[in-house]
DNA sequence: TGCTATAGGGATAATTTTATCCCATGGCCG
DNA sequence: CGGCCATGGGATAAAATTATCCCTATAGCA
């Protein structure tokens, strides 16, 4: 396994929870997850840009630093669900407001980032159906 | 400058939001400007950590995402104060919860983090200063 | 038998992000 | 003159994160 070779540096609560947050698809899980969408396969289906590798190792971490929680059914196929700790479901106040600030400045953010010349492409609609399910019929 | 090989995917508002604080020191410099510490001299020995290449990077990168604006004084020795932008105090919300939820778990976390493999060792009291400044005298 | 679904993880390449080092400006001070 | 201050940024090395590819296991189905 990766080892690193800078210390890490946790001074202030600020780079704690970065640390706790610090992945391509971290708040995408928990975000997943508090939806009640639990199963690995489920979530991969969810996050077409995400690859399988990815979103196991981050499940992983997020797991080992105890935001969830892993119920491993005896099965086969294997079945797998992923839960929300006490403190994961308290991070989600951090999610939810990180996603109503990205939806409620989209225009502004699209705009500046997409200027930004280390941008090449923006792809869009991925998480829509976050949207769509939690605004049912709104615009399906 | 370094143009991306892979598109940014900014579908939902949780990406949008991720672009944005998308760097080691963001949410410590927004902070830091939040709290009247605006110049580049300044906000460097706040963060000991950080080198002052990194600090011009990310400092440029939010300015050009909109959440910082410069003010450049036609000085010698140059004197330059970044102060948040509207979008850019409305970006504080999460900031602040980020650094509450931090510390409101420090214990917590410090335990998981340190126990990561990933993790050789933890440095602290860097970002003490800040919580010195918020409340003077609690225990300094 | 061959293929699907489900989940996990090793090895290694590619990409992105940070760190280091070095140079430039122009007054002021010893 | 030589060095300091404050700021900015190029070039390149190092580190960290992701992406790709491949292999494991087993029940069920055509």
């Amino acid at each position: 396994m990766y080892e690193r070779k800078i210390s890490l540096a946790i001074d202030c609560g600020l780079h704690l929870t970065k640390e706790v947050l610090n992945g391509k698809w971290k708040p995408a899980l928990l975000n997943a997850i508090s939806m009640d969408i639990k199963r690995p396969s489920e979530i991969l289906r969810l996050l077409p840009g995400a690859t399988r590798r990815v979103l196991n190792v981050q499940l992983k971490e997020l797991e080992e630093h105890g935001m969830l929680e892993k119920r491993i059914y005896p099965q086969l196929p294997p079945k797998v669900e992923y839960s929300l700790t006490e403190i994961g479901w308290s991070l989600m106040h951090i999610i939810d407001a990180m996603n109503q600030w990205g939806d409620a400045n989209r225009q502004f953010l699209e705009n500046v980032i997409a200027r930004d010349p280390k941008t090449t492409q923006v792809s869009k609609s991925v998480c829509q159906m976050y949207r769509d399910m939690a605004a049912p019929g709104k615009q399906a």
